[in-house]
DNA sequence: TCCAATTATTGACATTTATCAAGCGAGCGC
DNA sequence: GCGCTCGCTTGATAAATGTCAATAATTGGA
């Protein structure tokens, strides 16, 4: 690992609070990799043997069975993924792909394991990522549970424009089918989702989405910071 | 607290590894209370006042939204819930009410979040419990987005009748309408998929259910320890 | 620049799931 | 025991969602 990788994996809040020597052991053995987009990084099942952190582009992580996918989650910089698999020792519950050409950093997941059994501070750290992580999971299958797929996309398309400081036009940064399979929907429904979006002031033109009156679209999505906010 | 509900919460994973001084520390602040069932215990959305452990009959935690309200989780004896929301001190996500008359024992979540930034050993058992928490979650999602619910009810009873050592018969221990609610139906539509599975061997009769061919059943709901397993 | 491949959209239709309404039946208090 | 409530079941119907097929739009090479 070069020592720019190292300083901007030691800005996350997981490794933050580490002390200099047992971050220098756990990274010692870690390493640096770029890859393709479309590429398996990991698959569900499989034991853990890397915590991952993406520090450039972007991968899905899915789910699959009986033939059926779906999509769980975007992870993007600058994040880990499969943290309780690593710390629990267990097979992972979903598989990783790179969406783009993406860097990731590779930290054996014994050294994770025994950095959380030396320093302290690191396994607080974790369980703070975790519980993070648990809530997110949460929201999730609140929003899946009790949301018709138009809600679902009307409070998604809510977030974004939050996300973008509400601006009244943005970018969806990320395709139609992923976005579809996310909320638990096939692409033919979304396109459909997104034209009896369009009373409510919704506009979406390739990935270029307009939100014209965003009380109105407010007014049928009925957004909860118990469902919608991150960082609730 | 009397000594008795002391000794049995110390039994719990979660604690068992912690100080002695420690735990009556913890302890000490804590209190335990009968409630009749059908009492909402936590709102959701609610500060996290407390670290509640079910020491006897059954709790459900649920959400609502918009009038809309789906079961989450059943807790039984002996198991905390509202972990994350503890250490977090962040908003609960989920409600909680008790099903039938219940015992609980609980914890100020400020004597936790002391507990656990005094005590590594805790520290780490929270860790290991919150990350068994959101692996149950995912494993949750996986089924609702991936199955129907004709298949997630089939799976359901593979699980119940591994739980009862395989017994060719034995009780649903829980009403049909949760039921319905947890695994993301209508109790209407929980009746017909019952009738649904009739031809793979399983009759139910009021709570007792009776699955005659286990193979064929199987062979329907190709269950996958990546979702079905709770340990896994 | 154009071609090939992928993705997105649309329409017709099937399936799944929900809703509404009615009736059944076990459990409980009087 | 009687009647009441509540949960469960059933049928009819509606709404939501998925599937299939065809076409349009987009994208990324050659």
């Amino acid at each position: 690992m070069r020592t720019t990788d190292i300083a901007e994996v030691r800005k996350l809040p997981l490794f933050r609070g580490m002390s200099d020597d047992n971050f220098e052991t756990l990274t010692r053995g870690g390493y640096v990799q770029t890859f393709p987009p479309q590429v398996e990084l990991i698959t569900e099942g499989d034991p853990s043997d890397f915590l991952h952190i993406v520090t450039d582009g972007s991968v899905e992580l899915f789910a699959a069975w009986n033939g059926r996918e779906t999509m769980m989650a975007t992870v993007r910089p600058l994040s880990t993924f499969i943290l309780a698999a690593t710390i629990k020792d267990a097979p992972y519950l979903m598989s990783a792909r790179t969406i783009e050409k993406s860097r990731l950093v590779l930290l054996p997941s014994l050294d994770v394991r025994d950095a959380f059994n030396i320093d302290n501070n690191f396994a607080r750290a974790v369980v703070t990522e975790l519980a993070q992580c648990y809530r997110s999971v949460v929201k999730n299958s609140k929003n899946i549970k009790l949301r018709t797929s138009i809600e679902r996309l009307a409070n998604y398309l809510i977030r974004q424009r939050t996300y973008n400081d509400g601006a009244e036009e943005f970018e969806l940064r990320i395709e139609k089918r992923r976005l579809a399979s996310y909320l638990g929907m096939t692409p033919e429904n979304l396109s459909r989702a997104i034209k009896a979006l369009r009373p409510y002031g919704v506009t979406i033109n390739g990935s270029q989405v307009r939100i014209s009156d965003p009380q109105d679209l407010v007014s049928l999505a009925k957004p909860s910071p118990l469902i919608d906010d991150p960082s609730h």
